[in-house]
DNA sequence: GTCTATACGCCGATAGAC
DNA sequence: GTCTATCGGCGTATAGAC
């Protein structure tokens, strides 16, 4: 069946072990503070050869990263919008999103909330204005308009309402809230929906 | 009276102005992004050695600059709890300190808000460990104590508060809040305010 | 105390052999 | 498709002359 039980299941597939790789450094030590040199340790592999048969630069592994990200969070969001049909749910559902992912995959949020991508992909659009933030403000418009969330401008409830939710997250990521994360969401949610829903 | 109006007053003194110089343009490009001749450019000096005269190292420019900017902050907190008796009207201060600040010194802001510097200065104590964030913690802890603040964990109420108030400040700073600070400060501190007060 | 010149290392990137 | 070798460039830091 097996064709020989390598060292690890290091094998993801090339690319992608690329990307996995890069993340998790990325989000360890920063952008600038990894080489491709410490990529390859992270793969295994002798040389940088394998990194630059996949991608002309050290840039182009961060910006795939980038937007894979952002892409599969946008696909989540476009699931939560078609199974909930209260602003309310949806933007619980997207709380709990973030906190799982938080949990899970800590690397993927240390990415979004911590490192300032626009130092190193200047030419991407920053954070806020990807799509899928973009359709986050758009529930907040339509919360807004449905009288689920007090009238204002969407982009300050948004800074109150996600405000609350990054703050937490990145006091889990970083160590100073140090329970589960669960232990935070319920308040977390309460504080930050109370924050902007009407009266 | 005057001795010659030099170019420009450009002369603050030395080791500030490069300090100054250093904090531009951290804040604008990023630490990484600039190197010490890009510095160099900024005073105006032909070549690097006036700043490896006052600094070992690019790194020791961004510690001095960091511990500058906490040492002040942490007068100014000392300054407004000597002054107010009451946790409602030392927050208030505090924030209005960062409003200001935002809009006077945005270099300052952007630079504890949204570099991430432990990825420059891995050894300094992070932000939220300052001496002037432990400071606001404490506040925070009398205020749960006199009743003024509902009962929970102080660091759960910081990221609640402070989550609202820096979130704000960084869409301010990034130009997605784009009219005047002071139109956000008042929804921004009543909202986190009520995130956090008793009852 | 500022400029000249230089040294050093590291990193990113490429071309060519196996 | 991975390794060898190398190249150029940049940024930091230093030593020495004016």
């Amino acid at each position: 069946m097996e064709k020989e039980v390598v060292e690890q299941d290091n094998k993801t597939e090339g690319k992608d072990e690329i990307l996995v790789a890069a993340l998790k450094l990325f989000a360890e030590k920063g952008y600038f503070n990894t080489s491709l040199s410490d990529i390859k340790d992270q793969i295994g592999a002798k040389t940088t050869s394998p990194i630059s048969r996949h991608f002309k630069t050290k840039q182009a592994i961060a910006s795939e990263l980038y937007n894979s990200i952002l892409d599969n969070l946008n696909i989540s969001i476009d699931d939560i919008r078609r199974r909930n049909k209260k602003v309310v749910d949806q933007l619980r559902e997207i709380v709990d999103l973030m906190f799982t992912l938080t949990e899970e995959a800590p690397e993927i949020m240390r990415f979004l909330l911590i490192l300032n991508t626009s130092e190193f992909l200047p030419e991407e659009k920053p954070i806020h204005e990807s799509k899928p933030f973009q359709k986050i403000q758009r529930i907040i418009q339509a919360g807004v308009k449905s009288g689920e969330i007090r009238a204002s401008e969407p982009p300050v409830i948004f800074s109150q309402f996600f405000g609350i939710i990054f703050q937490t997250l990145v006091m889990i990521i970083t160590g100073t809230l140090n329970k589960k994360s669960d232990s935070y969401q319920a308040s977390a949610w309460v504080s930050a929906w109370n924050s902007i829903a009407k009266v």
